[in-house]
DNA sequence: CATGAATGAGCCTTCATTCAT
DNA sequence: TATGAATGAAGGCTCATTCAT
């Protein structure tokens, strides 16, 4: 019985893997429950014993790959000492969850179409809402240590959670550009993630956020601390 | 003949206003030659005489909206004195472009993520590309300016573009995350644009651009400005 | 252009025709729009520009069916002189229409499950309930004139509508138990029909409506007012 | 083992308690062997080692609801004394099972409309016209009796059955245009079901049914009967 | 040019039935 | 015997696109 339990759980991961790679090569539209069978060498009856309909696929791949980035985030955090290496430590997990798990972080922005939210069910959603909540929670955390630690002072007005949405803008809004702009080496953007990098750093100066270093000191330490952020990464999979 | 041609022109801009309409109201899938027809009360084979399928419809108005933000970017380049100001200006005409004018975003961001700039024709991603890269040598022009003002100084190996990237990022990633995030108060973002502001403002000041002045100042003539902005930017259609 | 609607038109009626075959042959769930685009060597398209779904072929059917039963009724209540004879010339026709057009009793059947009913577009509804009400009026005018010229006497509390009534579920009973009990013969009815001829008949002697004669008499007449009334039904195909 | 065996045959019934829910409320297309086992909370399996298939459950269902009609019959026949209030009684018994066992009513129309006739076993069709057979006897056995007790003459040529089946059209003729029709009201019948008594009793009447009776009277003694039917008919449930 | 009927591949989904465990 | 995963034909329906008129 365990046995064949354990196929039908490998099978839900196949045909997830499968779902990912055609979202990604082809998008949405691409996916179908005929491909997936045809595919996988199923019958159509198969795939739906798994799950009840597309929405419900992309949805679980969704999770899948905000867990994911929970996860990375949670690994960061701990990879590094003092509150603003800390925070410098989940942008790097970022620009490596949208470059080299760049699969999941389209499978992300493809959640954001309010058609496939919508059609998921709502036990789905609500771990959705969990996982991105307990993501910021992560790096709220952080922002509020620095603030006890007397590393970081918020202006009036600005709360943790919104302190970290530029940030959250700055990364998300650079992939999401990287990943949909064929040419921006062609409008004069030659090296776009470590620009980002750069503004994330100058925003932080911006901020206050001790203990200041210069950007070459960050660029090195941030690059070993990548490694084990990468590791890590794969070794889930 | 001529009123023939101006006849046609005309159909193909009702094409399109109405097509904008059913995209932002339902999204892509609700988007099909045969509802456009039958709204416009037009035969399909009509709508093909202006259009050869449906990507280039989408296609064609979202150069239409990355216009209407050139259009925006150059006035409001014009209607602040000083770079910062102008800079800071453009990122007003950002604001107002993704809440004001959102059906534009809307359909930018659908440009972005769905597969429709792969099917579209040569002709139109060649007048895609060039808009955007003339918004981008406005205010890359901005920061130009600057430099050459003595207001900006931009550390070595991050080019005007690069520059400008950031900003870009930072507005576009709130942006897009605002109009898809259901829930961004439940998670402590009550403010999510001002808080956008602050953080632009702040990254200008981690670069040192001069003259700076408080928030609350800029935040203050802002206002004032805002309303020019929208005032053109509803004009134009 | 004529020609073409004519074709349309045409075709229209030799789908309608087809689907009453099916439906009066295999039944209810033997009708598919793919089987039917399949006979008729169309595609399903263009069946679908026909009729927007199966129920509203059923329906259309249906009402085909309803209206030939009420033209006959016109003509039966032509036929005969006198309030009786013109009453049983109704019943006469009903007779011709269950046997004689017996694929349209059949259609007739299948509106009554409640499924197709509610599925039917509203149009067709009221189409539908007009062509009942008015073939209930046609029989409920011979009671009232009957009454009028003094033939019959309704009891207190029974309207003319519900005097149909009871002519009406014998007939329509009869019919339905005919159709659909394979094996009447066996259980000793050998002859459904003319019994229940008899016991209209009969009924009618119950109610005292004048003038009376034998069953004899009145089949007599009948059989060749029969004749009459099949030469007409036929003629409208 | 004769424990087990109870249990099975008790797990029959709860299938077809199950069933007969689902066709009357919902029709003949929402009774699916999916649903039947997942509301079960046993396995598809189990059910088809109950039932071959799906027609079969349908005329197992139709066969205990002729059952119960017989049963009611017998049991009306035997609460009236003298031929013509036996009959009567037995058209009240109708009225019981069309109105108060309307679930039973609704299935036995089923059996007649769709093709699941054909479709079932040709044991379960032997028993079904059995139960006819045995149902008719009854009635026709009454007719007899008046006949030998000089109370009824039937015409040459009409079989005591033949008799029967005008009063069998009657009753199931109106109980089918009642549950099908949703708006006899408005056409003019307001009671339909008191009228179809009327008529009855003026049949019986039109065949010089002994000993004549006011309708009143009739009416009178009838709605005492009617309860005794019904108390019967729920107690088997 | 405008028309709109025709096409047919494709979509999502259901479900009766089988069969290895 | 009970289970329930697997099957795959079938169903209803949509829609981008073509093309004769």
């Amino acid at each position: 019985m365990t046995r064949k339990q354990r196929e039908i759980q490998e099978r839900e991961q196949q045909i997830l893997a499968l779902a990912r790679a055609i979202l990604v090569r082809e998008g949405y539209q691409a996916l179908s429950m005929d491909r997936l069978a045809a595919e996988m060498e199923y019958a159509k009856g198969t795939i739906y014993n798994h799950f009840p309909n597309k929405e419900e696929i992309v949805a679980a791949l969704a999770l899948k790959s905000l867990e994911k980035r929970r996860k990375m985030f949670e690994r960061a955090a701990l990879l590094a000492q003092g509150s603003r290496k800390r925070m410098t430590a989940i942008g790097c997990a970022c620009d490596i969850y949208a470059s080299e798990c760049c699969e999941h972080f389209a499978v992300e922005q493809m959640l954001r179409i309010s058609a496939i939210w919508e059609k998921s069910s709502q036990t789905r959603q609500k771990l959705i809402q969990q996982c991105e909540f307990r993501s910021m929670s992560i790096v709220a955390g952080i922002v509020r240590d620095a603030q006890a630690a007397g590393d970081l002072k918020l202006p009036v007005g600005l709360s943790a959670e919104e302190f970290v949405f530029g940030f959250w803008s700055l990364t998300y809004g650079s992939h999401a550009l990287i990943s949909s702009s064929p040419s921006l080496a062609e409008i004069g953007i030659e090296n776009p993630v470590r620009s980002i990098r750069y503004h994330g750093w100058t925003l932080m100066n911006g901020f206050g956020w001790q203990p200041l270093e210069t950007f070459e000191q960050t660029e090195a330490w941030t690059a070993e601390l990548a490694e084990g952020i990468v590791k890590h990464a794969h070794e889930d999979e």
